[in-house]
DNA sequence: CCAAGATAGATGCATTTGCATGTATCACTG
DNA sequence: CAGTGATACATGCAAATGCATCTATCTTGG
């Protein structure tokens, strides 16, 4: 399999999105962070808690949850024992995999993910919506989601 | 001042707008964290020196640059010593305010800058545009740099 | 010009993070 | 089905991070 060279302009167009991208969310993240909702639980634990609230089946495998955060793998393991000290997740043994552990809410997450993601999606709302209209957040909807199933799909290179 | 209360919709779009945008900066950042290049100097620290490279000036306040960065003021100061006992920046005071500390890039720092930055400009094109077309790469960047300008601007809640 | 408060950045200290590695289970091969 | 390598998660330890606080400078009102 051979591919052709990109143009400059092409990589730099690239550049400039990610960069972009990556800058706004900082911004956006900066602001979320400092909101009054994270006083009772760091947002990256918080982000634990609502990955598992989503998820159907109620319980998700510690490397699933990996996938979604940026976190090491180790860091995620300490941030879940953090989690279960204050009883608010349950590890598992998952049923068919011995070697993995299956992550579900207690009563007690379930509710301080309700109590925290109700503040959290009214900030998000108050610097999102009135910077983008309706179509432009769309839009941005579309293109990120497009742009994250490329990303999760292409293999590492193995150079 | 007064606000209408946004729709129940108009909240929701907003949320899923920012958790994808939030989700696809995870899924990129992850592939990018791990290339080669960042084996020589974390990518936060990159960031640092990057960042000075595109100043008009050369040399930026540690203020200015904590707005850049998702990283707390005393921690961007300890980041700072790192790179200046590496050699690869240099602390000076302010002309205009003696409580601040200009930080510029030192001939190294330059060095190690454009070295870096070559590698990880190819892995940003690599992952980002065979995922986007040029068309939506620019509405990408012209989406994000709307939205970090709008959160820039607006104040934080006195709440 | 001085006092009081605000701002920029540095530092002590406890917490969090990541790397390297350890243990246990799984998958595959012969 | 034993042996070998891969995978899932945990853990020791050094490094990075954030909070609270400190020092020094600036700004403002009298």
């Amino acid at each position: 399999m051979t591919t052709t060279a990109p143009s400059s302009s092409a990589v730099r167009l690239a550049a400039e999105t990610w960069e972009s991208l990556f800058r706004s969310q900082v911004a956006v993240m900066r602001r979320l962070q400092a909101g009054q909702a994270f006083k009772k639980l760091p947002i990256k634990e918080y982000d634990v808690l609502f990955t598992l609230s989503r998820c159907p089946t109620g319980k998700l495998r510690l490397n699933e949850i990996n996938d979604h955060v940026l976190l090491s793998q180790s860091s995620l393991s300490r941030l879940v024992d953090r989690l279960e000290k204050r009883g608010l997740v349950e590890r598992s043994i998952a049923p068919d995999d011995g070697r993995g552990i299956l992550l579900g809410l207690t009563a007690a997450g379930h509710e301080l993910q309700k109590e925290i993601g109700r503040e959290h999606v009214r900030d998000i709302a108050e610097l999102v919506a009135p910077a983008l209209t309706a179509e432009e957040q769309r839009e941005l909807l579309r293109l990120t989601e497009k742009l994250q199933a490329f990303v999760a799909h292409k293999q590492p290179r193995e150079s």
